[in-house]
DNA sequence: TATAGTGTTATCGG
DNA sequence: ACCGATAACACTAT
């Protein structure tokens, strides 16, 4: 369930076998999955086209098409997988991160899909529907990507704001890609509570931070998703710090659902 | 059966 | 207008 290293997982699929095909067929059916845009629409603007080079930035991806046409746009929201099969719908490429029961073929939530002239497909599988796929999506609005974002800039989002600092880590506009268990992580690593304010931290608690971000996406992109971070198997009643065998406590903060030592981490 | 959930966004209050 | 907290979204797995 899609974090940045999820979606650059996904965006790295679309690059291996998803372009330079033609699109003969498009599924835009799902009216929830496509807002705003009606069925129909997607599929007029997409077929004929080849897709030529995927994007990301943080959560968000954008594919380009051929003809000066338009971007497709992909967000995989909370349970979103990018997949592509082959023309009897064998499953070829699904990336590699872990994704909660679900089978290879098992295609029972596919939500949108491309056809492509040799037969095989791209789907988006989203069974929780928060996902969306759109036309020319906006995505100027994020901030820079949370895997190269320069120390000044990562100094600055933090410097003016009363807000906890693990909500102003995953507040996207100004830093894009972290999630909640990203940011559990993140926080962990650096020993900074989550509730801490934003703007009071010092500035070796800041390089702790920008050094934890860095470390955190690196390893769970070769880990094969957010779920193989060290904190993550913690985040559980009754767990202890793997550090330090202190009690892990719970809470809300930034409206979610945060893990943290309840020692290293006051 | 009731609840939680790795994300985003509209809405409300300050 | 900005900022932050909250509810809603849709649906499955536990």
């Amino acid at each position: 369930m899609p974090e940045l290293p999820e979606v650059e997982s996904a965006r790295a699929v679309i690059e291996r076998v998803g372009l330079n095909r033609r699109i003969v067929d498009v599924d835009d059916s799902d009216p929830y999955e496509t807002r705003p845009h009606v069925p129909g629409q997607i599929r007029e603007a997409l077929l004929g086209r080849t897709l030529t080079q995927a994007h990301r930035r943080g959560k968000s991806m954008w594919v380009d098409t051929s003809d000066d046409g338009p971007q497709l746009g992909i967000h995989l929201g909370m349970s979103g997988k990018i997949v592509i099969a082959d023309p009897e719908g064998v499953e070829i490429d699904g990336g590699d991160y872990w994704e909660r029961g679900r089978k290879p073929g098992d295609y029972r939530f596919t939500r949108f899909g491309l056809t492509f002239e040799d037969g095989g497909s791209l789907l988006l599988i989203d069974p929780r529907r928060l996902g969306r796929v759109r036309l020319d999506p906006p995505v100027e609005k994020l901030g820079p990507d949370a895997q190269f974002i320069r120390p000044d800039a990562f100094r600055a989002l933090l410097h003016s704001s009363s807000a906890p600092v693990k909500a102003r880590l995953m507040d996207q506009d100004r830093i894009a890609g972290i999630g909640n268990l990203l940011a559990d992580q993140i926080l962990w690593a650096a020993r900074i509570s989550p509730s801490r304010s934003a703007d009071e931290l010092d500035p070796d608690e800041v390089n702790r931070l920008l050094r934890a971000t860095r470390a955190a996406i690196r390893d769970a992109i070769a880990g094969g998703g957010v779920h193989t971070l060290r904190v993550v198997a913690y985040r559980k009643k009754a767990a202890r710090c793997p550090r330090d065998n202190a009690p892990m406590v719970q809470g809300t903060v930034g409206g979610r659902t945060t893990w943290w030592c309840s020692k290293e981490q006051a």
